[in-house]
DNA sequence: CCAGGTCAAGGGAGT
DNA sequence: ACTCCCTTGACCTGG
């Protein structure tokens, strides 16, 4: 088991050592192609930053904000100015994250519906999910869901058979390494899909592995319990491949007045795997300083 | 320099 | 109809 965190290392944002440099709408339009690669370079440069931090402190597993590139759904990465400063740079990372032995992943936005009843909401997502994409082929990572994109089917429209046909058709439209990176998530809210719906609806049709994420399971538990859910969804992961879990402690925990949704700054139980070899991605608002505090506690020695 | 208000996106849920 | 939330807080302005 690999233990993971998500997207911002706090001690180190705290130096100013972050890849989630943005920018508003009026200042792309003022600032251009320049701006956002200028940005998006500098995101480069410190995630290269996390990834020694990373390194030096035996994490392996680590998700990639989505954020690096400012409103990248606007252009191509090699339209930007940068583009070949920017190709060298994620050639490096690469190597690196390689060279360290850390497994690096994504996990798109709630915007991204592949099987929406728009087409145009249809057509941003495939953009969006061919870009992050991209930034691992420039990674030079061979395309598999070792290097996962995942996303959630995100709507229902109260007809969740009719989305989970249209998903899987529009899934057969993304080009093929975004098709081989692509995972989906078991959903917190009842009207949404639980793990059991996504192996039924989307994996028996088109191979799609699933991500089980306990906090959500215990929001949405359908008719199974975490072991019987867990087993379903590692099932679907492809031999040499270790499955991906997301685990966080419900927020109630520290304040009970919280919605039973959000999540704890910290991890409070011994996370139960039923006997399963898999990486668990923390959602914790503490991040790294949450997985290093479960670490000391259960004894975790770094390799 | 900093506190506070504001900020792309889709959809669901609560008011 | 409006606001908040989500995978993630960061940007930007006025004082």
């Amino acid at each position: 088991m690999n233990l993971g965190y998500a997207c911002i290392n706090v001690e180190l944002r705290k130096k100013k050592i972050f890849a989630g440099r943005t920018c508003r709408k009026d200042t792309f339009q003022k600032g251009g192609l320049k701006y956002v690669g200028d940005l998006g370079v500098q995101n480069l440069r410190d995630l290269h930053r996390i990834l020694e931090w990373n390194a030096a402190n035996g994490i392996t597993f680590y998700r990639i904000g989505s954020d690096i590139f400012p409103w990248s759904s606007e252009y191509e990465y090699k339209d930007l100015p940068q583009y070949k400063e920017i190709c060298e740079l994620l050639s490096a990372i690469g190597k690196y994250a390689t060279a360290t032995n850390q497994r690096l992943t994504y996990h798109p936005g709630p915007f991204n519906i592949l099987g929406s009843q728009k087409e145009n909401v249809v057509q941003r997502t495939m953009v969006d999910l061919r870009h992050h994409s991209e930034i691992f082929d420039l990674m030079g990572f061979t395309p598999s869901v070792y290097n996962k994109i995942n996303i959630h089917i995100g709507a229902a429209y109260k007809d969740k058979y009719a989305v989970l046909k249209q998903w899987c058709a529009n899934y057969q439209k993304l080009d093929e390494n975004t098709r081989k990176r692509l995972t989906i998530e078991n959903d917190d809210k009842p009207s949404l899909f639980t793990t059991y719906d996504l192996y039924h609806g989307v994996h028996n049709h088109t191979g799609v592995p699933i991500v089980f994420d306990y906090h959500h399971h215990s929001c949405n538990p359908g008719d199974l319990s975490h072991s019987e859910s867990l087993k379903l969804a590692v099932a679907t992961w492809p031999e040499g491949i270790k499955p991906v879990v997301h685990y966080s402690s419900c927020k109630q925990i520290e304040d009970p007045k919280a919605k039973v949704q959000a999540h704890a700054d910290y991890v409070y139980e011994t996370i139960d795997l039923y006997g399963h070899d898999v990486d668990v991605m923390l959602e914790v608002k503490q991040k790294e300083k949450a997985l290093l505090e479960y670490r000391k506690k259960h004894g975790i020695l770094i390799k």
